[in-house]
DNA sequence: GCCGTTTTCGGCCCGACTGTTTTCAGTCG
């Protein structure tokens, strides 16, 4: 929700050209979000529609049931790489749960037409302004529809100077703390950047932790909330704390909010404490009874749709599943009716939890298999739990070896040798060398005559080293075409073929995926690396019709990458799970260009988990006997 | 708005906290 509304509130680019094109108010905004739109692939595209339609049945007051349904319409879409452009054509959107009649049409409008009228009718019964208005903290659709109706506030800029005039005064059920909630809330919306890297979020994190366990009185902290599990960025950062029986919590959420990185203070209580740090992102911190931690760190990990799912499954069978623990109904009534009036704490003291100790406590005593963090985002994780059928996912100590990075041949920083004892020292069985190919000119990419003389050294290092295995492959770009940057005849020379996209990635869809499925075809490829050439945050790389891609890789036998570096992550999450159930094999490269790089694949592994891969589905998790059969099945 | 092997109508998405209130509405995760 809040990405959205984030972006919604982009304003149009003020100028003569657009101003001409598409005339000036409702109708200009309206023109330019197609604008803006049009860039998008069709799934988020599409995704981002449901999700305006949600947010604006919302702030008209309409059933709240309503806008939950084009909230699950606008998940599935992003949560899937289903050719939407097909599903129309074959009729069959029905198939995709939670798309009905109404979505339908929507749907298929934009997919024929570009656009869709019932759309552009909704949105336009209320200002455009009021959607941004939701990315504010503390104001949610009712408060809005008040402030519209009985103050005629139509935008973050009406709102400002209606707080700044005194104009919301009177206004009933808004007293001063709320404007002065919604004013820091605008503040906040107007500094808070784009969200965080995980990198860089996981990094924050560590050092904010050792800093709280390092508070005498503290026994244990640990970082809960997206960053535990790991999603590609981080909106804020959660951490959990357990203190000694003599320590004062309150005098640890103050020490808290005097760390050296915070710029204000959010919030500070007894128990919890929120802060905005210098890196633009907030931090809560929570002081939890160490009997409770397992609870809390269950709740508090997420996702939402997670913890909706398991409460359901507590109250099926009259238990009520909190941040406290899991505990009968009847038993938490009780303990809360001893507790009149104050907070949930003191309720607890009086309750006896079934489990609280332990996540694993938790999930046993509603029958399900321990979920892992990664695994928690409602994509079917809690039915496979029920059934015991979660995937065992797959840890860094998996991988035995390489199949992507670069050396001094072309633009990396160390020689063929370096590389390899550095794999060695990693405890790989196995390195591949892939350079550049010839047309990354920028990159000293290598010409057929230079690689077959890399090949050379590459084999005399490999008689030279004992303990491992250092084969001769190539990076190969993907020209625009499909044609790849080496005839086949010096790619038959290769014990491993990577090929990649790097340039012409604004190409259309169709165009890409014609492309690749011609990399694909080539017998020499063995894998694609970063299959999209996205960089998050700042390019959105290709879109393809991805069944087509799975398919065609699934039966030729061409693994995808996961590329595990930062910015690219590319295939990401949602994409990588698709790629397995279609029999896909993937591979977990680090893309070195370094030997210090070599082995930094947690992110890589962080995303092939959130794809529930498992050690048979990523090659580079098999032995080299294994590999090499890989590539000869294909030649 | 969507869904259904008990339902084509009636139920979906839960629980806690905050602020504004004197019993609850709104927001959040």
């Amino acid at each position: 929700m809040c990405g959205v509304v984030m972006s919604m509130g982009t304003d149009p680019p003020e100028g003569p050209a657009i101003d001409a094109e598409y005339g000036r108010g409702p109708m200009r905004r309206q023109a330019f979000f197609w604008l803006r739109l049009g860039a998008m692939s069709l799934n988020s595209k599409l995704a981002e529609m449901f999700q305006t339609m949600a947010a604006v049945l919302e702030i008209r007051g309409e059933p709240v049931f309503k806008a939950i349904a084009f909230t699950r319409v606008a998940r599935a879409l992003d949560d899937s790489t289903i050719d939407i452009a097909k599903a129309v054509q074959d009729g069959t959107l029905d198939q995709i749960k939670g798309v009905g009649a109404s979505s339908r049409k929507v749907i298929e409008d934009v997919v024929r037409n570009g656009r869709s009228s019932d759309y552009d009718e909704l949105i336009a019964t209320i200002p455009a302004g009021l959607i941004e208005l939701l990315g504010i903290s503390g104001l949610g659709p009712k408060t809005i529809a008040k402030l519209w109706r009985e103050r005629d506030i139509k935008s973050i800029a009406e709102l400002s100077a209606a707080i700044d005039s005194g104009k919301l005064e009177g206004l009933a059920g808004i007293g001063a703390k709320k404007i002065e909630q919604i004013k820091q809330g605008i503040e906040m919306l107007a500094t808070a950047g784009k969200r965080m890297g995980l990198p860089f979020a996981m990094e924050l994190a560590q050092t904010i932790v050792a800093q709280v366990k390092a508070l005498p009185g503290v026994s244990r902290a640990e970082p809960a909330g997206s960053l535990r599990r790991c999603k590609e960025t981080v909106g804020d950062l959660d951490i959990l704390a357990t203190i000694s029986a003599d320590a004062k919590p309150a005098e640890i959420t103050e020490a808290f909010t005097k760390f050296q990185q915070v710029t204000h203070v959010l919030g500070q209580g007894d128990t919890k404490s929120s802060v905005m740090t210098d890196a633009g992102i907030q931090v809560d911190l929570r002081i939890v009874p160490p009997d409770h931690f397992g609870a809390a760190l269950q709740y508090f990990t997420g996702s939402k749709e997670h913890n909706v799912h398991l409460r359901q499954i507590a109250q099926e069978r009259g238990l009520t599943l909190n941040d406290w623990g899991l505990y009968k109904d009847e038993e938490w009534e009780k303990a809360k009716a001893k507790a009149k009036g104050k907070d949930a704490s003191h309720a607890a003291t009086h309750a006896k939890a079934i489990a609280s100790k332990s996540e694993a406590e938790i999930y046993a005593a509603l029958d399900l298999a321990y979920v892992e963090p990664e695994l928690r985002e409602d994509r079917g994780e809690v039915e496979l739990a029920q059934q015991n059928k979660l995937p065992k996912l797959i840890v860094q100590a998996d991988l035995v070896g390489e199949l992507h990075c670069h050396t001094t041949a072309s633009d990396g920083t160390a020689s063929i040798e370096e590389m390899a004892q550095r794999a060695k020292e990693l405890g790989y069985a196995y390195i591949v060398i892939t350079d550049h190919s010839k047309s990354q000119v920028q990159a000293r990419g290598l010409d057929a005559k230079r690689l077959l003389a890399h090949a050379k050294e590459v084999r005399k290092v490999n008689d030279k080293l004992k303990g491992i295995e250092v084969l001769i492959g190539t990076e190969c770009d993907i020209l625009a075409d499909g044609h790849l940057d080496y005839e086949d005849a010096v790619l038959a020379e290769l014990d491993f073929v990577v090929a990649s996209p790097h340039t012409a990635l604004r190409q259309e869809r169709d165009k890409a995926t014609e492309r690749m499925l011609r990399a694909i075809d080539n017998k020499y490829v063995n894998v694609i690396g970063h299959p999209t050439g996205r960089l998050i945050n700042q390019r959105p790389g290709l879109e393809f019709d991805w069944d087509a891609i799975f398919k065609a890789a699934a039966q030729s036998g061409t693994a995808l990458e996961i590329n595990a570096s930062w910015p690219r992550l590319d295939l990401d999450d949602v994409r990588a799970r698709s790629a397995i159930s279609a029999g896909v094999m993937l591979t977990i490269d680090t893309d070195a260009h370094s030997a210090r790089d070599l082995g930094s694949n947690e992110l890589g592994i962080a995303v092939a988990r959130r794809a529930g891969a498992t050690v048979k589905h990523v090659l580079n998790a098999q032995p080299l006997a294994a590999v090499r059969k890989w590539v000869a099945a294909k030649r």
